[in-house]
DNA sequence: CTGATGGGCCTTTTT
DNA sequence: GGCCCATCAG
């Protein structure tokens, strides 16, 4: 059979398990998108499943993309056979989505709903602090509420349901419950109310319920160990008749903790589906042996996990690089550089090298090193295109024009430019609306129909009517208006591009974004405004990244997931950033960052190195960095090790024991005299008893002790606490 | 009401 | 080092 060419006898038993509940364990490079793909064509092609009967969820659209596209691909393409017509394949959020559109008349949104992202609700949430709650926004901060809020959403706890113990609590559930008010009043939902709405539909609704569970057949899952309850829940409906589920995963690929995912889903699987098949891919067929041996070793050392045998039959390869970058340019110039010499030699395309870091702001370093030496790259994330003001503010016309309820669009474009409507001008507005049982927007579109001289007289009146009458015109002509005739139409009637113009470079980029996204409306004018929204909230940056452009990706190690490269580079490999300083102090959130570390390690092929500096800037300041844990747990005889040339000057400098004409690299703030009540100053020698002969480079007080950092000759650099530290003063 | 200015705060990670 | 926000003069 076609269909199971080239596959191992794991992968064929998966494609072609029988009817019933599959766990696919598999780990990485072993093949779980190919076999999900394949599965998928199975199950249209040789069980005659008809697409429309089945349910496809991926983390990623790309990966949904991708995949849809390699099934029609392997499918042959008979006249008359319906391909994947109807097969429904997307992200959880993506199919959420449609589900709920399709049911709205059991849902307490209309079919019309907009989606809010994660500044939408910022906004929304500081107003309710502010103007319902009464709190202060310093001690409630609207993400902190947001956060919680989020994750109770994630357990499917609702504000009735939701059971409070403590102060904080009582807030967090008055805010919660106004936060859900206003998103229904705007016909709005968040990212979280995508899948708890449908999974409150789902539990309450028999007859919905029904209909989907007679209609889906089998309901595939890719990266099972990422669901979080409510798309467990979901998926427990959906297959809740046949039981026809497959689920992918690798609980040590779980990285989405801290967004409610739980790996314990795999366990609950196995309690809830007793006849559960579970299937293990061991084979890796993507890294080299060193690669995959040093992932090992690194992931081993997690003590939650079930241990796998992972294999691969690939030869050894070349060893790892280990690269002690002086600081963080020193680290960019030597990816840059090391991407070069790869290319130069033949190595590697440039499209097949990724740079990976641990937080967004590394890649500013990066990027510009980059752009010195004139090299192209692709930047993943970041600041995506549509989180932009500029675009943002664009797309807040648009949706306030479908959907005049809404409240946070509203307030972002009614004085957006300025129009001189400011803060008091919309309080009586709000004060107006209320008293007519509608919204801010209604009563705006009312006042454009009969002005109401009494209400707000003045200049604010007549800028206030003035706007209302534009909005009027727009709402008028947006049905039968192409997408892009109208949003030129807005862009015309508001002067919003002139006022862009600050003469400035910004100012330049920010038209540039704006015409951008007027073709992008002039391309995609036959879709509805709405389904036009919902992709633009929907679909991250991360998804359309051009595979067209040759060029190295720099991504963060979680938008990483899913995808290979022949040779990756990790950089920042220091304690506070890959372990992140936030996960320090907690045992799971650190089994995170090592699976972290994992992910990034198995997402190459052939090469792999990894860097870390001896100094950081971070905020502007530079601080002296510890290399990750992490790399220690990987055995020696894979490494290599090299150091940058700023960096072994640096340590000549250090280690020739201040023969030096440089004076010691101290931080600013240390002086040559030592502080009262501190035994070490840089400069000294000092001997360790356990890593030898060394030279204090810094020493500054921490609480009741002393920090001390050390060079030594044969163990580099460490951070000691003094009173711990077994070290003496030699003389010197 | 707007635009300029300076202070405080900050950085996980994404649909 | 940069972004957001509060504050203030015009």
């Amino acid at each position: 059979m076609e269909l199971l060419e080239g596959l191992n006898e794991a992968q064929i038993k998966a494609v072609t398990a029988p009817d019933g509940p599959v766990l696919v364990l598999a780990g990485p490079g072993s093949g779980k998108t190919r076999v999900l793909t394949r599965r998928v064509a199975y199950l249209i092609q040789d069980h005659g499943v008809p697409p429309w009967r089945i349910i496809a969820v991926t983390f990623t659209n790309k990966a949904a993309r991708e995949m849809r596209s390699r099934i029609e691909n392997m499918m042959e393409k008979e006249p008359g056979a319906n391909g994947t017509k109807g097969l429904m394949m997307g992200t959880f959020h993506a199919t959420c989505a449609t589900i709920m559109r399709r049911e709205a008349a059991h849902l307490p949104v209309s079919r019309e709903f907009v989606i809010y992202d994660t500044s939408d609700q910022l906004a929304l949430m500081k107003e309710i602090i502010t103007t319902e709650l009464g709190l202060d926004e310093k001690r409630y901060s609207a993400d902190k509420l947001l956060n919680r809020i989020s994750t109770l959403k994630n357990d499917l706890i609702t504000p009735e349901t939701f059971r409070p113990n403590s102060y904080f609590d009582e807030i967090i559930h008055r805010a919660y419950e106004a936060y859900r008010i206003r998103l229904l009043t705007a016909d709005a939902v968040d990212f979280d109310d995508l899948l708890l709405h449908t999974a409150l539909m789902f539990r309450t609704n028999c007859e919905v319920l029904l209909r989907y569970q007679n209609t889906v057949d089998h309901v595939l899952v890719d990266e099972f160990q990422d669901t979080n309850a409510a798309q467990y829940e979901i998926v427990r409906h959906l297959s809740g008749l046949r039981k026809n589920l497959f689920c992918v995963g690798d609980e040590d690929q779980s990285i989405y903790r801290w967004r409610g995912a739980d790996y314990k889903n795999v366990l609950r699987l196995k309690s809830d589906y007793p006849e559960l098949t579970t299937i293990l891919l061991e084979q890796n067929y993507r890294s080299s042996q060193t690669i995959l041996e040093a992932s090992r070793a690194v992931i081993d050392v997690n003590q939650q996990r079930t241990p796998k045998k992972l294999f691969t039959e690939k030869e050894a390869g070349p060893t790892i690089i280990l690269y002690e970058a002086y600081d963080e340019r020193d680290e960019a110039q030597f990816v840059v550089d090391t991407i070069a010499t790869l290319v130069a030699t033949h190595e590697v395309e440039p499209g097949g090298c990724a740079v990976m870091y641990r937080t967004n702001a590394q890649s500013r370093t990066l990027e510009e090193t980059f752009i010195r030496s004139g090299l192209p790259y692709k930047l993943v994330g970041a600041t995506r295109f549509y989180a932009r003001r500029e675009i943002k503010d664009t797309i807040a016309y648009l949706r306030l024009v479908h959907n005049i309820d809404d409240r946070v669009s509203l307030r972002r474009v009614i004085n957006t430019p300025p129009r001189g409507i400011g803060d008091k001008t919309v309080a009586t507005l709000d004060v107006y609306a209320d008293s007519q049982g509608v919204s801010a927007g209604a009563a705006l579109l009312h006042l454009a129909d009969s002005p109401d001289a009494n209400l707000i007289g003045g200049r604010a009146g007549s800028a206030l009517t003035g706007f209302a009458h534009l909005l009027a015109g727009w709402r008028s002509v947006a049905e039968s208006t192409p997408l892009g005739r109208l949003l030129q139409l807005i862009l015309d009637e508001t002067g919003f591009l002139e006022s862009l113009d600050d003469g400035t470079d910004q100012g330049q980029d920010r038209i540039d974004n704006v015409l951008e996204m007027l073709k992008l409306t002039n391309e995609v004018e036959d879709i509805p405004l709405v389904e036009f929204l919902e992709e633009i909230a929907l679909v991250s940056e991360v998804d359309d990244l051009t595979e067209a452009t040759n060029a190295p990706t720099l991504l963060t190690l979680h938008s990483a997931k899913g995808l290979e490269f022949d040779v990756v580079l990790l950089v920042g490999l220091e304690e506070g950033v890959l372990p992140h300083s936030r996960s320090l102090d907690d045992l799971e959130q650190m089994e995170e960052e090592r699976r972290l570390m994992y992910v990034g390690m198995t997402r190459a092929r052939q090469r792999l190195y990894l860097l870390h500096t001896f100094q950081r800037t971070v905020w502007g300041k530079s601080d002296l960095s510890l290399p990750s844990r992490f790399i220690d747990d990987i055995p020696a005889h894979l490494l290599s090790t090299t150091r940058g040339a700023g960096m072994s000057q640096s340590y000549r400098h250090q280690t020739t024991w201040g023969k030096s004409s440089r004076p010691p690299r101290i931080s600013e703030d240390d002086s040559t005299a030592s502080p009262a009540g501190q035994q070490f100053k840089s400069g000294q020698r000092v001997f360790h008893a356990r890593f030898g002969e060394g030279i204090v480079i810094e020493s500054r007080r921490s609480g009741n002790d002393e920090e001390v950092s050390v060079v030594f000759e044969e163990a580099g650099l460490k951070r000691l606490m003094a009173s711990f530290a077994n070290m003496e003063l030699l003389e010197g």
